[in-house]
DNA sequence: TATAATTTTTAGACTTATCTAAAAATATTT
DNA sequence: AAATATTTTTAGATAAGTCTAAAAATTATA
């Protein structure tokens, strides 16, 4: 069984290999754990020991099969428990993160299945972001950032890239939630802040604010 | 913040005082936590600078206010997840222990007390032991084991004493159960069997099974 | 109350995960 | 391509928690 220790290091890889196909530089999984450079390099030889990435001495690493599939998992109840947090013990969605990165590491199948049985399987966690399957299969949905939608066109928020409590509190401020329509009106050139609609409330946001929410075409 | 291991520590040393008003022995924490006696020296030297127990060179420990507060949080966390898991997760009553040693030591106050409020605040956890409240105050509630009660009485099942899986499914199987009315038929002297009625089945249970039952008097 | 048995503590070692500082390799500039 | 900057690794140190083996204290026994 992994330690919690390497069960984050896993999950951190899985996260930045998202973004690229090449292989996950010491230094990226430092930033993204908070942790200095070296001990990436100690806890990465340590896992490819345990054939859980593959490691090239300066050339980053990638994860194995074994090792996508566990940190899929980690992943998985990751989301599970913030959909517990927010559905039933209501926690608004910016105090579930924190509470998450502990409940993740709690090992024991049968609660994972059953959480998400007691749930109704849901398919994505508060923030919108897809929750894998018990194989370790995950659902990337072609998303776009509301700052790049065109004038006129008519869209459904579908997550939110930034997630930190101040940004999280203003969209509930504004009403701004997963599922929400949401037409762009205008685009001020000047400063790329624009003029939106969702239901009959109109206002302006910042490029800031349009650059951290994610949506898709309406259906 | 305390650490698994401190916490674990005060809880065993928690249960260990139920029982006695005496200083807790080095190796009888050893036992309880299945770990060696210098371990606990170490420990417990660590405790007691955090001003958690009061300890003797040679003399034992005794928790002090503080850390027989934070042992009964832990205990309430740990016994409240146990309903849940019971509850609303399908959990057999001899599934919960282990899972629930881990999320005992997830650290979120709002957590705990929203499953609180979810499970309706329980006062019992699924064997039949007290939850204690916020602040820690438990009730230890008058119970007798099922063997010292008298070939005539009537008593209602209130917890167990063993919570071996063993014993636990051997109870399901029976359909012994927390709130059961048990009628004590007979005695046999020989080897102090007892045969006892539930609802309108009568069968034999030894004295090894009637020493693990918990039992009070029906109101 | 000496002696033996048991319990408890101390001393030193090990593991995991982390860090700092220096060395080595790679990447970027000029 | 040589010099400089950056990244990565190595080496050695630290903290938490545990262990074994030996020493010290306490308790039980004869």
């Amino acid at each position: 069984m992994l330690s919690k220790s390497e069960e984050n290091y896993l999950k951190a890889i899985f996260h930045l290999s998202i973004k690229t196909d090449k292989g996950i530089s010491t230094n990226a999984i430092a930033q993204q754990l908070e942790t200095k450079a070296s001990s990436v390099t100690d806890m990465v030889k340590k896992l490819s020991e345990k054939e859980l990435v593959i490691y090239v001495k300066y050339q980053g690493v990638t994860l194995t099969k074994r090792g996508a599939s566990i940190a899929a998992n980690v992943i998985r109840k990751h989301r599970l428990w913030e959909v517990l947090l927010v559905e039933k013990l209501n926690f608004n969605w910016d105090e579930v993160h924190e509470v998450a990165e502990q409940l993740e590491h709690i090992h024991s199948k049968k609660l994972v299945n059953e959480i998400d049985a007691f749930l109704g399987y849901p398919k994505h966690d508060p923030h919108g972001d897809p929750i894998p399957d018990k194989d370790g299969n995950i659902n990337f949905l072609e998303k776009s950032l509301l700052s790049t939608i065109e004038v006129g066109e008519s869209v459904v928020c579908i997550g939110v890239k930034d997630t930190s409590s101040d940004f999280l509190r203003y969209l509930d401020k504004q009403e701004i939630a997963l599922g929400k329509e949401i037409a762009v009106l205008e685009k001020e050139a000047f400063d790329n802040s624009m003029q939106i609609r969702m239901a009959s409330n109109e206002f302006t946001i910042s490029q800031q604010i349009a650059n951290n929410i994610y949506v898709k075409n309406k259906i």
